[in-house]
RNA sequence: GCCGAUCUUGGCG
């Protein structure tokens, strides 16, 4: 079990959560921590029920199951159920408190985290992360000051705060204040740039990388097509040696915007045939559909999405077919939409 | 003694 367990957790934490999930199955032997590795596997893959569901079934859990279903709930927003959960739970220890904090400042609770944070018993560098990563820009240089000890990743949370809301010279200056320059701060940079810069600096940085991985590629592709260099990014994309659906999605949205629609259309086809598109490609699909008048493709995504990839359409997508067919003039077709959706309408 | 849970980078909203 052991081993297996081993092979499945370096499945997950390489990011092949779904090979991970795919490959338990074919285990001899259980444990709880098979499990738990499962149950992240789940919540990496966006999977919150089914992580319940086997949580709620597993004959025994411990803390690290239980804080690993926390997480869980606070990474899908759940953050009742997180909150009830940890009420509940029997012991708690650094991390559930670290994962509860967590939970807090992303749903932007920050207050509730700060009060969190000073009832703690204990608190290490990852809480001081967590709270870093819940401050505004002028109260992280503060935190970032009084903090005890700092990592890369309190390094990297101080410049993506700064990149991300367009203050590119603060950003600049903490990279080289930086002790040691990862991926990701080369990344953040990078897509700070793409945001707020000119397309030469961007372009230059991207030169500069010491090494580039699938997010920098992404990044430099969505540059192109803020930019208007509709072909430049279509060869980028071919050129790409990985692709996934970010990547993808990236794509549809920019030949969207750029006013491509059928051109999206075909790119959604292909993107069908080598993977499973998500949610947000299905949402740009449906998108292109109605700017393009191709009502009948719409809709035939629209029910395929159910039918061919078992993918609930949510809120979003029903919005995006009702407007096709409103645009389209199909006005009772839009309205038996809006009335037969599991949703309120508004 | 060995395997599992928490913090930082890219897409639509």
């Amino acid at each position: 079990v052991v081993t297996w367990n081993a092979i499945l957790s370096a499945y997950a934490r390489h990011g092949h959560a779904a090979k991970a999930i795919a490959l338990h199955n074919s285990m001899p032997e259980w444990s709880v921590v098979t499990s738990t590795v499962v149950l992240t596997a789940y919540s990496q893959e966006g999977r919150i029920n089914d992580a319940e569901l086997l949580f709620h079934r597993m004959p025994t859990s411990d803390v690290v199951s239980t804080t690993a279903m926390l997480s869980a709930y606070a990474q899908s927003g759940h953050i009742l159920k997180a909150k009830r959960l940890f009420e509940r739970m029997p012991e708690w220890n650094l991390v559930s408190w670290n994962v509860m904090l967590a939970a807090h400042t992303q749903s932007f609770h920050s207050l509730e985290a700060k009060s969190l944070f000073k009832s703690m018993p204990v608190v290490d560098l990852v809480s001081w992360n967590v709270i870093l990563n819940g401050s505004s820009l002028e109260e992280a240089r503060q935190v970032f000051e009084v903090m005890p000890e700092r990592n890369i990743v309190s390094w990297n949370t101080l410049l993506s705060s700064f990149a991300q809301h367009g203050h590119l010279e603060e950003a600049k200056q903490i990279f080289s204040a930086m002790p040691e320059h990862d991926l990701r701060a080369w990344n953040s940079i990078l897509s700070g740039s793409a945001n707020f810069e000119n397309f030469r600096e961007i372009l230059r940085l991207f030169g500069a990388m010491p090494a580039r991985d699938l997010i920098s590629w992404t990044v430099l592709l969505a540059a192109n097509f803020q930019n208007g260099f509709v072909d430049r990014a279509t060869k980028i994309l071919e050129r790409m040696e990985q692709r996934d659906l970010v990547a993808w999605s990236v794509m549809l949205a920019g030949l969207a915007h750029s006013g491509y629609f059928h051109r999206a259309i075909e790119t959604f086809h292909s993107i069908k045939t080598t993977s499973t598109p998500d949610e947000t490609c299905f949402v740009l699909a449906l998108l292109a559909c109605g700017h393009a008048g191709r009502v009948y493709d719409g809709v035939r995504c629209f029910v395929s999405m159910s039918l061919d990839f078992k993918t609930r359409p949510s809120k979003h997508h029903y919005t995006c077919v009702v407007d096709m067919l409103g645009r389209a003039g199909h006005l009772e077709d839009a309205h038996d939409l809006v009335s037969s959706m599991p949703f309120a309408p508004d």
